[in-house]
DNA sequence: ACCTGAACACCGTTCAAGT
DNA sequence: ACCTGAACACCGTTCAAGT
């Protein structure tokens, strides 16, 4: 192990972020540490502040293609409770990256895969008010900020207490069909 | 400052809980450090040891004070959009202890508070249903549980993105009428 | 330009020893 | 019974030095 390599034109930036992702999937966030990463890639713990300014501007990096895979995890799900499914899903298949998705970047920009991700769920939403199959009760971008937070409270409550079952199953897609339809009477297509 | 001093039957136990509180306050769970906790009760890095087994002991009786106090101010309130204003407020005004409390005891038992505080948004729940002030499309428990979901994920991003107001104001007891009433219709009292 | 080696202050935790 | 002092492995970060 810790087969020294040769790293050139910036691979060793992403073979860090590959790194971070491993450890984050292993352990999780808690036990995420900077030199860990560094010695999986066969490099001294110096090295990665050559490519990354310090141990939150990488995990910073990696929120980001988090974000990108979540943007198209969103993308591929349908109709508004396909998607709450698909993110609920997402942070518990990823945990470590949810949770670092979620703490990175304290008054950073926003990510553009974060925005991309919310339009999606922002046109789901509209279809759905249009079509009648939940009620108007306030504009899209409101009513779709807050099914996100309602999404979002399911995935972190899910991780945290994932005895207290919110529903009657553990299945992500089942959490957020139950969630949605008890909130906004919308039913399965 | 670290002024030594005695400590008796257990002093030192509700001693360090309070420091511990008191460095969430001002640094954030983030920062927090149970040899900074010692120093500030002015004993020595091993004393904690004697009282809790280790450092998320520790947190965790932290925590279930802070589900103490946040059952109190949710008792306080009056009527759903009340309470859902009292938790973001919560976790707006305490939100290194919001974090401890969340992040604490994985597969632990559900703190006694924390049960009471569900219960009081249990029957805040049912005499809205009872009233008509917002639909019953699913049961009470369920209900609750979703409307709970939601209460955190907004309380949770707002944290981590002050800067995306939630509806209008930036005044939790405004986001959370804004957004059950985005997803219930439920108008204030 | 990119990485190493060694150092710094700090952390959580342990344990023999003091009172 | 409760706390100290000193140690351990580990962490994030810095910096001179190597190639």
């Amino acid at each position: 192990m810790a087969e020294r390599k040769t790293y050139h034109h910036g691979a060793l930036r992403q073979a860090l972020i590959d790194g971070a992702k491993e450890i984050l999937a292993e352990s999780g966030h808690e036990q995420f540490s900077l030199n860990e990463v560094a010695r999986r890639a066969g490099v001294s713990t110096a090295a990665p502040y050559r490519h990354f300014t310090n141990r939150d501007d990488l995990l910073s990096a990696v929120a980001e293609e988090g974000y990108q895979t979540l943007a198209v995890d969103l993308e591929k799900a349908t109709g508004l409770v396909g998607l709450g499914g698909a993110y609920v899903r997402f942070a518990h298949e990823h945990p470590g990256l949810f949770v670092t998705m979620f703490r990175s970047r304290p008054g950073g920009e926003a990510s553009a895969a974060g925005e991309a991700a919310f339009g999606t769920l922002l046109r789901a939403v509209l279809a759905a008010q249009e079509s009648g199959a939940i009620p108007a009760y306030a504009s899209p971008e409101l009513t779709a900020r807050s099914i996100w937070a309602t999404l979002h409270g399911l995935a972190v409550l899910h991780l945290q207490r994932p005895h207290e079952r919110y529903g009657l199953g553990g299945e992500p897609e089942e959490l957020a069909t139950t969630t949605l339809s008890a909130l906004l009477g919308v039913k399965p297509e």
